[in-house]
DNA sequence: GATATCTGTAAGTACCTACTTGCAGTCGAG
DNA sequence: CTCGACTGCAAGTAGGTACTTACAGATATC
């Protein structure tokens, strides 16, 4: 019976599904289940709702593992890889609408963006190999690891919507994309199944 | 003095800027210089209006050259590369708002994609390289393709928007690009620069 | 000069928007 | 039992939405 979490769950999918602007106050209530006026009596006005909403039940911002020392690389990222995907996948079409607002509403990209973190934390990965000598050296650590990411991002948020364009299953693809990636920076793979 | 052609400039800048709910036929004729009637003598609605702004003023869905038979391979994909990086980058803000509406208004995507149409083509110049030995053949030449282009297209639509996560020039990180795809597809690179 | 086509102005329709106010009911803690 | 906190209902504010209708002026063609 919590009413205020019941409101920010309602709020960010009807957010996720049709934007700031269709999001409006008596559509969340709706699928809240509860009174238009209980929404600003909790949260005082739309922009603090939706900005709630967008914090707490946005994509993960916390850290998946990824070893300081790498050790096998290839099980290391495509592990890494997965959780990251799942998160993706999870919280699609909210990162979609975030994307397509972000010049209208740069206030609902969080700073600690997981996205961000990610992105340094492969990077570092990606430096530890150059410097372990695992790795050629003559690629920008960050630029590697956009290369992953991007790939990966792009896919787990189209899959869902252009089904015609994406058709493989999702661990056919990743298995791929880190193959790629990690051959792309010149490490060692295992032998392809 | 074409009304028809300035009305639908303005309404896919409008569309690209504030979205479908947001692009009102007042802001549109506004931004067209013309009365709001005027909207709805020449497209009816604003549906049609909107839709035919996308497929006009929209990112073009020509295809850029990419030779059949590779003869330089980071020559050529970097070329190829650059061309669709900037088409990207003109349209990015209608591409962006198009991706966060995609659920509401799948209509809006065009069948002749560009992005699609450009997928395949990288995919079939990869599996070229393949099938001459000058790449690797264990990689689906459909994955290795979304490598480079789903970094690319994230790179060039969030640049503007994110430019403390995007920071190297353009040309830096295509080039960085290009070279991890190359690398990472095991075509031959030419030596860094 | 008459005609048809395009444009603008002004007013209005029916509905949705965020948000407010006043009042009544419920329910658990003291 | 009382109190306070939370909830819902009903009504209303001021403004925006797509879209329509009726009328008037400009312009180019015949």
């Amino acid at each position: 019976m919590d009413f205020r979490h019941r409101i920010l769950e309602a709020a960010a999918k009807v957010y996720a599904e049709v934007g700031y602007r269709g999001a409006t106050t008596r559509r969340i209530a709706s699928a809240a289940g509860c009174n238009e006026l209980t929404l600003f009596r909790h949260f005082g006005s739309k922009a603090a709702l939706i900005h709630d909403a967008v914090a707490c039940c946005g994509p993960e911002s916390k850290l998946f593992p990824l070893p300081e020392i790498p050790v096998d690389p290839y099980a290391e990222v495509l592990g890494w890889a997965k959780l990251h995907f799942d998160n993706i996948r999870t919280h699609a079409s909210l990162i979609r609408t975030t994307i397509g607002e972000i010049e209208e509403h740069p206030e609902l990209v969080r700073p600690s963006d997981p996205y961000a973190l990610a992105y340094e934390q492969l990077a570092t990965y990606v430096a530890r190999l150059q410097a372990d000598g695992q790795a050629a050296s003559d690629l920008d650590p960050l630029c590697a690891a956009a290369s992953l990411l991007n790939t990966m991002l792009l896919n787990g948020l189209m899959r869902d919507v252009l089904p015609t364009l994406i058709s493989n299953p999702p661990e056919h693809d990743l298995d791929q994309f880190v193959r790629h990636f990690l051959r792309g920076i010149g490490a060692k793979l295992p032998v392809s199944t």
